[in-house]
DNA sequence: CGCAAAATAGCACGGTCGTTCGATTTTTGC
DNA sequence: GCAAAAATCGAACGACCGTGCTATTTTGCG
């Protein structure tokens, strides 16, 4: 009878909708590596979850809140996967080279599963709109993040004192795109370590 | 009643079919530049020309020839605009030199049309097909081609003995693919300059 | 011109898409 | 346990898609 006796048990908060939420966000996460972002269509989520259509449409009301649900659910899991973890590293080098091997494990490791900021990107690249915004604003707070990192590697004496950190992020940028066209375009082997290489090649400058 | 008589001339074939062809693929470019290889569809090229829509289709016979077309044809006109202007620079640095250059400009100077290549590169990065076929066969002969030039500058002796090719080409094309993303996604200022002070950071080293 | 062949149009089919709406079932709060 | 609320379903709509078929028009050569 009394709510207070089960601490973990949550009665009257109504989770349902969330959990289901959840769980289609999961699937439509999938899909949209597979895919696209354009390529994410309700009926096939549906048919994934073994819902029905307007079951999954309830919950996100339209189809470009759906994509952009994915794109910040996506955002989320990037960060914690490859952002959150290398910030217990000391910053300087260490740090970024921990940011840059993250990044290339997830970009390249996983056969299956594309990178949403990279597909999105040159899906939206002119398709202005709510899902384009959404796209820009995570991809350029990820580079924000990378750059502050660099910063931190000349401030600690770890770089020299004359580099320019955004032409580093720039050219470590392009070594992840390339490395996602190679690997998954290609499907040319050996491609992370010709990424890793390049990095090195950029730090001994 | 002999053919021999006209070497040129093919007596039944006719003239308007190629030439409209070639105006549907024409427009059939600039629409993929804009929406992708999958965005293409028969009905709005229709309307772009001012046909109707099995009259287009009549050219084609499907929409995956369609698109291997426009592939082919993209090819083209990379290597007219690109490649093939810069056989005439002296072999080494200033052919390779003359290749990125132009690269740059290919990717960047044009606001609204995209590369082909790189955007089919993602759309189809994990869905099989002739279309696929068709594009990784006509990057690979981009990219070899590309390889052979940088042979050439290390056998001229612009370049170390010691110089990777294939690496210094993974890095090279990284700076493209990070232009093409910031100019056309991210809308920075300044990128083509980015990309082409990477290219001086890989000759110097 | 005339006639055959090529090019194009018009129409219809089956399919998928996002979305709407009312009915129905399940969850939740008391 | 009951009633309100939330979640889900099922069917339908209109739009677009690629494609096949049969006319109709246009082209090209004798």
């Amino acid at each position: 009878m009394m709510d207070s006796l089960s601490p973990v048990e949550q009665r009257h908060v109504p989770n349902k909708g969330r959990q289901t939420r959840a769980a289609i966000l999961d699937a439509a996460l999938g899909l949209a590596s597979h895919m696209g972002l354009e390529g994410l269509s309700i009926g096939a989520l549906a048919d994934l979850m073994g819902m029905s259509k307007s079951g999954v449409f309830a919950h996100f009301g339209s189809r470009e809140e759906l994509q952009i649900s994915v794109v910040r659910e996506y955002h989320v899991r990037f960060e914690a996967e490859v952002f959150q973890p290398c910030m217990k590293e000391p910053r300087g080098l260490p740090r970024l080279r921990a940011l840059f091997e993250r990044w290339v494990r997830r970009v390249s490791q996983e056969i299956d599963s594309g990178c949403i900021y990279i597909s999105g990107a040159v899906e939206f690249d002119d398709r202005p709109g709510p899902v384009r915004d959404a796209l820009v604003e995570m991809v350029r707070a990820w580079h924000q993040a990378l750059g502050r990192a660099i910063e931190l590697a000349v401030e600690e004496g770890h770089l020299p004192a004359d580099a320019d950190p955004q032409q580093m992020l720039f050219e470590i940028h392009g070594l992840i795109l390339a490395l996602h066209h190679d690997a998954r375009f290609l499907r040319t082997p050996g491609a992370p370590d010709r990424a890793r290489a390049g990095f090195e090649h950029i730090l001994a400058s």
